[in-house]
DNA sequence: TCGGCCGCATCGAAATTCGATATGGTCGGG
DNA sequence: CCCGACCATATCGAATTTCGATGCGGCCGA
C-alpha cells in the first residue's frame, strides 16, 4: 500500500490507485520479460485477475501492450518511443552526444554516458547512451541498463563528488553482489577506491562489472558542483594494460566531463 | 473519447479513463519533450487541471516524471528502464542481435534493425537497433525513432512482401511530407520502388531520408511470409557510388534478414 | 498594485473502478 | 474419453475512488 520511501510521498488525496497498479503491472515486465496471462500478470503486479484484465485491455488498446498469438501478453513497442522522448528531453544527453562522438573518435574505444541516479536512492546508475568501438561485440544496446553505483567505475566516480557521510549512507544501502569473480565486496575496498576516485578526478576499474574489460569514467557535475553522471571510456584487456588505459584515457574523460559540468 | 480505430477496440467496461489519461500526459510529451507546467499539461493533454494534478502526482511518485527546479514536470528516466525491458523481451531483437554484429563487422557500415509495425496502421517504423559504423555522428542512439514507412528503404522492403491492395491501402493512407529535398514525393514512383523491391528481394533508397546518405534493406519475414521488421545497411555517399553499394551489401543484407526470417 | 499563472489543497457528488463470479474454450493427463 | 486446471472474456451490484469546481497563498511581469 505505502509507497516505497525512495519516492517523493504525495498527498492520498490525489494519488490514483488504477494508474499506480497499471505501473505495477509494466513493471512486472521487468523481472521476466516473458508474454504473460492474465493470471500471471496479476501475481506478479501483486493484484487481482479483474485489474489485471482491466488494466491489460487498457494498456492493450494504447500499444503499450501487444498479445501474441495465444493471447499473452508482452511489452508492447510503444515504450521504446517513450524512451527515445525521454533521451530527447534529456538536457545533459542532448548536450553530451557531440562530446561523446567526438571523445569515441578520439580514443577508438567505446564511450557510454551513465546518469547518476538520485531517484533511486543512488543506489544504481543507468547508461543513457553507447558509442561503440570498432569491434565491440557484447551489448549493442543499453540505454536503460542499470548498474550498481558500488560496482562501476561511473558510479564510483560520482559518488567521489559527495561527502564521507553521503558515501559510506549509499555503500550501507547497497546490497553487494559479485557481477564478475573479480568484483569487489569489501566495503573498505570500495571506500578505498572512492577516496582514490576523488584524489585522481577520474575513476578506474578493472573487470568489476564485465570480465576482460577495463573501464574508466570521470563524473559530470551539476552547477553545484554534485554529481549528474559521468563519461565512461571502456577497452578490452587484451589490448590493454591498466597502467598504459589510465595514461591515455583518463585526461580525455575528465576532459569531457568537465566540457559537460556545470550546465 | 473514442479511440482511434487502429488499436483494438475493447468493451467499454473494462476500460480505464483515469490509465489513459495518464498515458495522454506522457504521449503528450512527444510532441514536445519540455518540461511543462501542470496547466501546459492540462492542455496538452486534453484533461483539466484537477486531472493533471493527480496524474502529475502520481507519476511523480513513481519516477515516470521528475521535476525541475521550478517545479515543472518533465519525463522521467524510468522510461528508459522499460525499454530496455521492451528490448530484451523483442524476441526478434534478441535474436537479431548477434547477426547484425557479424553483419556491421562484415559490412563495416552503419546496421540498423527496423520493426515495421502493423499496431500503427503500418504506418511508421519504428528503429530498434544501431550498430554504429566507424565514422558515424549522426545519431548516437536512435531506438524509438520512427520514420514513415513509404520513405525507408526498410519500410519499403516490408511493403514488398504485402499484397498489392495493402500496399496501395497503406500508400494512400500515408500523409507524404518530404524528409529531404530528395523524398520522393509521387505516390506512383513510390509504388514503382516497391514492385521493383519485390522483384530485388531488398530495396536501395538514396537521400530518401537523410541528406548524404544511401541505404539499402531487406525485410525480415514471419513464419506466415509477413513482414515484421528489417535490416538496413547504410553508408555515405562520399563513399560509394549506387551500383557498388547495391552489388557489395545487397546480398548481405538478404542474408542476413532471411536468417532471422521464419521464427 | 494589479492580473495572471503557478503549485498545492479541499471537498461533496457520483461516475468510475472494483472484485466476486460466471461462461465457454483449450490443453494435458489419467 | 472425461476430468481438472487454466485460459480469455464477460457481467454486475456495491462503493471506493476518482472527478472537477473551487480556494489559497506565492511569484512574476506589467
Amino acid at each position: 500500500m505505502s509507497q516505497p520511501h525512495r519516492f517523493p510521498t504525495i498527498d492520498d488525496r490525489l494519488f490514483l490507485q488504477s494508474v499506480s497498479r497499471a505501473l505495477d503491472v509494466i513493471e512486472a515486465y521487468a523481472a521476466s520479460p516473458r508474454p504473460m496471462s492474465l493470471g500471471e500478470i496479476a501475481e506478479a503486479a501483486g493484484i487481482n485477475k479483474s485489474a489485471a484484465q482491466r488494466i491489460g485491455q487498457t494498456l492493450l488498446s494504447r500499444g503499450y501492450l501487444e498479445q501474441t498469438e495465444t493471447g499473452r501478453l508482452k511489452l508492447g513497442r510503444l515504450f521504446l518511443d517513450r524512451s527515445f522522448d525521454y533521451l530527447r528531453s534529456n538536457e545533459l544527453i542532448e548536450r553530451a552526444t557531440p562530446v561523446l562522438t567526438d571523445l569515441r573518435k578520439a580514443a577508438e574505444e567505446r564511450v557510454d554516458l551513465s546518469l547518476f541516479d538520485p531517484v533511486n536512492d543512488s543506489l544504481s546508475i543507468v547508461y543513457a547512451t553507447r558509442m561503440q568501438s570498432k569491434r565491440e561485440t557484447f551489448y549493442a544496446t543499453l540505454a536503460g541498463r542499470r548498474q550498481p553505483t558500488y560496482a562501476t567505475s561511473g558510479g564510483r566516480a560520482c559518488l567521489a563528488l559527495l561527502p564521507d557521510e553521503e558515501v559510506d549512507d549509499i555503500l550501507a544501502r547497497s546490497v553487494i553482489t559479485r557481477l564478475t569473480p573479480k568484483t569487489e565486496t569489501d566495503l573498505e575496498t570500495i571506500r578505498a577506491a572512492v577516496m582514490q576516485a576523488r584524489a585522481d578526478g577520474y575513476c578506474l576499474g578493472v573487470e568489476q562489472a564485465l570480465l576482460g574489460e577495463i573501464a574508466l569514467a570521470a563524473a559530470i557535475r551539476d552547477r553545484n558542483g554534485r554529481p549528474i553522471g559521468a563519461v565512461h571510456i571502456a577497452g578490452s584487456l587484451s589490448e590493454w594494460t591498466e597502467p598504459d588505459f589510465r595514461r591515455r584515457f583518463a585526461p580525455m574523460a575528465m576532459e569531457a566531463a568537465g566540457a559537460l559540468s556545470g550546465g
